[in-house]
DNA sequence: ATTTATAAAACAAGCGTTTGATTAAGTGGC
DNA sequence: GCCACTTAATCAAACGCTTGTTTTATAAAT
């Protein structure tokens, strides 16, 4: 996860410096092991001493062990902004000049899967910040709430506009909507697998081919489920 | 979850009765707290009150909380065996006969479909027993290897036969292997967003109504990405 | 002198497990 | 049939440890 230290402006701070460095290294150090352990399987003193703080600390600068939670999850809701955003664009514009060719769908139906697998599992974004989202997905809760409300769900209402296009529905009828999980089930699958398909093709690390191969696979799958033209090779 | 109690040979056992009452009660209460909140999401003393037991009897039954997880573990290890074995004993016999025809896999294939989203959608499983099938999927580990290697791989390598038949691949591809995982992605992502779909389209459950619109969409995306004449009515 | 941050120590609460006593059953001798 | 003994299960209490938070002192800056 990158973090980024927020750089003081030009009017010097008082008191002692170190604040800002202190409070990132919490957040990196606890996101990681929340989405790997969930909040009760960390420690207090496991993040402290992961952060190289005082176990004091996150107390005096989150409130306490939810507060830094809360701070990690709003790191990671900014970390998921480029998997989606791009793709939201992308769906938006071709919808934009009325009712876009077969051709156009099927450009951005590749553009979609290429982008969401090349994000999710390149070394764009570590794994256990997919694992994350999926979880949430899978069991939302409180805490989790922007993360679906401004990063799933957006992306799933611009897929069910792609899946209406696609398929001559409705774009808020059931089967749409359905339809539309069906796709994105189809592409987070691979993120959700991960492990398992690399042990079951003894992949070690997802390489670049790999990830090629795999893209090319949902593509043939996702195009199909659209019901458009399954060839990938013309992506 | 449905709990058991072993009945007793005819020959009485010594000692007071009711050990096996006790031990059920704290499987079933466990199994479930375990599933939504992890193994450290829950404490022994939540468990007792739940399961209506003495505080020790964790530790006597089953020597400790970790013993008596792993027996919860194996408890829905049992109750998953009718989702997968069905599906795989079609796949099998469909093959048996060399190559099946078009109609044929179509018909398997819809059966498959039909059979997991109606066990993991209507009553006969929990929501958090596929909870915790998705979460040990996304996320392997040592405690859930079994449910691992022997409920979803199986349900992986019959599912990648029944898709290789489709797409005239080798059943050990990596484009079969990966194909396969997105017809399983397209299936239990309705398990995964189950909370999801519900809120996008207003449904306060599940009802048969409801969960025939599913499948059918599911249907739909399936044979479409196993480039099968996708028209779900034929089914 | 003030402000911000860090550190060590302590606190109260909860944790999983153990201990010793009690209860509820069956068994065998008388 | 009654009683003593054995076995299995349950109970309340206690234990040692870990938890998240607070307190107080110290350090580093303006």
């Amino acid at each position: 996860m990158n973090v980024v230290v927020a750089q003081e402006p030009s009017t010097a701070a008082r008191g002692r410096p170190g604040g800002d460095e202190s409070r990132a290294r919490m957040i990196a150090a606890s996101a990681r092991m929340f989405a790997e352990r969930s909040f009760d399987g960390v420690s207090v003193r496991e993040i402290a001493n992961a952060a190289d703080v005082n176990v004091s600390a996150v107390s005096y600068h989150f409130g306490g062990k939810r507060g830094l939670y809360i701070a990690a999850l709003e790191q990671l809701l900014e970390e998921m902004r480029p998997v989606g955003g791009p793709v939201i664009e992308r769906i938006v514009a071709v919808m934009a000049d009325g009712a876009p060719s077969v051709s156009a769908l099927r450009d951005v139906a590749c553009f979609v899967v290429r982008h969401i697998l090349t994000k999710m599992l390149s070394g764009d974004l570590e794994p256990w910040v997919t694992q994350t989202v999926l979880r949430e997905f899978q069991n939302p809760t409180t805490d989790y709430r922007p993360m679906l409300d401004e990063r799933v769900l957006p992306l799933h209402k611009a897929m069910g506009k792609l899946t209406a296009a696609s398929l001559g529905t409705e774009v808020d009828a059931p089967s749409t909507v359905l339809a539309a999980h069906g796709v994105m089930g189809q592409i987070m699958v691979f993120a959700a697998a991960r492990r398992v398909v690399q042990e079951e093709l003894g992949w070690s690390e997802i390489e670049p081919a790999q990830l090629e191969t795999i893209i090319e696979a949902a593509i043939r799958g996702v195009l199909g489920a659209l019901g458009l033209k399954s060839d990938p090779e013309a992506c």
